[in-house]
DNA sequence: GCTTGCGTTGGAGCGTGCTCCAACCCCTAC
DNA sequence: GTAGGGGTTGGAGCACGCTCCAACGCAAGC
């Protein structure tokens, strides 16, 4: 995978995480980067989870959200992508507190990047450890499905 | 996937689960299959889960373990390849209650089996998407840790 | 002005899956 | 007989990640 598949990749994965972000977010986060802001409703659509849920992130460390005067949150596009990048780690196993340490990480500036390296790469092989169980899981599963006589095949 | 290769499969999964069962444990349940058996210190080796784990797992009813005239429970092969199973299930992400409402048709007899088949199937279709989101994941860590310069690729 | 709706907060509650504890039992070795 | 090392039980405790609650604030529409 050269340089510019990553970025298309990466690009794709930014817009359109399987959790369900619409095409509308896809637009949203790509064509009106600078100036488009949402409320924490909005903001939780286009990201997958509640608002409570971005709250309880917003409290436990993993990100700094703007007010407007009235006090409310305020979401910009590079907010969202944070978040769809955060929820991407959370939901393939990373634990919070893990999460927090990464962002904090990123606030101490460039001089972090090989510890930040450090728990990426310590996160990919993880990944991968669970990408295999859950392949075994999966043959076993069909396993006996196909013992069991259904053709359920697709 | 013919059925000879589902087969071999299969014995591979029940007696090599990634969470690190050893060669004796596979030589322990694939030639001594009728007549060993284990304590709960020995089964929850095999298995891979503590001894604690295992007590829980009955109390939930997932198994029903006979005991000795001690009271100490027993473990032979063909329930420890169960456990085997049930483990792999559950770290995939099948939680306790269907593995209990699982088990409750397997009891119930060949008169459930198109009920098993609706779970096994659901089952196999979350862990379809759950590979899925690991691939993701997967793709925007490798991603990141492109980015940061680090070529840490293996 | 008042209702409605969405937002805010701190704090409490909850479901899951272990994990541990106390009190006890059994068997073996010395 | 007694100490030690395993086992047993019911029940409590815990970490995690939400999820909800009460009490309140702001802003728009009637």
């Amino acid at each position: 995978m050269n340089v510019n598949e990553q970025l298309a990749e990466a690009l794709r994965l930014a817009v359109d995480p399987p959790g369900g972000v619409s095409v509308e977010a896809l637009q949203d986060l790509v064509l009106d980067d600078r100036s488009r802001q949402w409320d924490i409703a909005t903001a939780a659509q286009h990201v997958g989870v509640s608002p409570h849920t971005l709250r309880y992130y917003e409290r436990a460390g993993l990100v700094t959200v703007p007010r407007n005067p009235a006090g409310h949150r305020v979401y910009d596009a590079p907010a969202v992508r944070r978040l769809v990048f955060l929820t991407r780690m959370r939901t393939s196993g990373m634990p919070i507190s893990d999460l927090r340490q990464y962002v904090e990480l990123v606030d101490r500036g460039d001089v972090t990047i090989p510890d930040r390296l450090d728990l990426l790469v310590e996160h990919r092989d993880t990944l991968r450890a669970q990408l295999a169980q859950i392949q075994l899981a999966l043959a076993a599963t069909e396993y006996k499905i196909a013992t069991y006589g259904g053709s359920t095949q697709p």
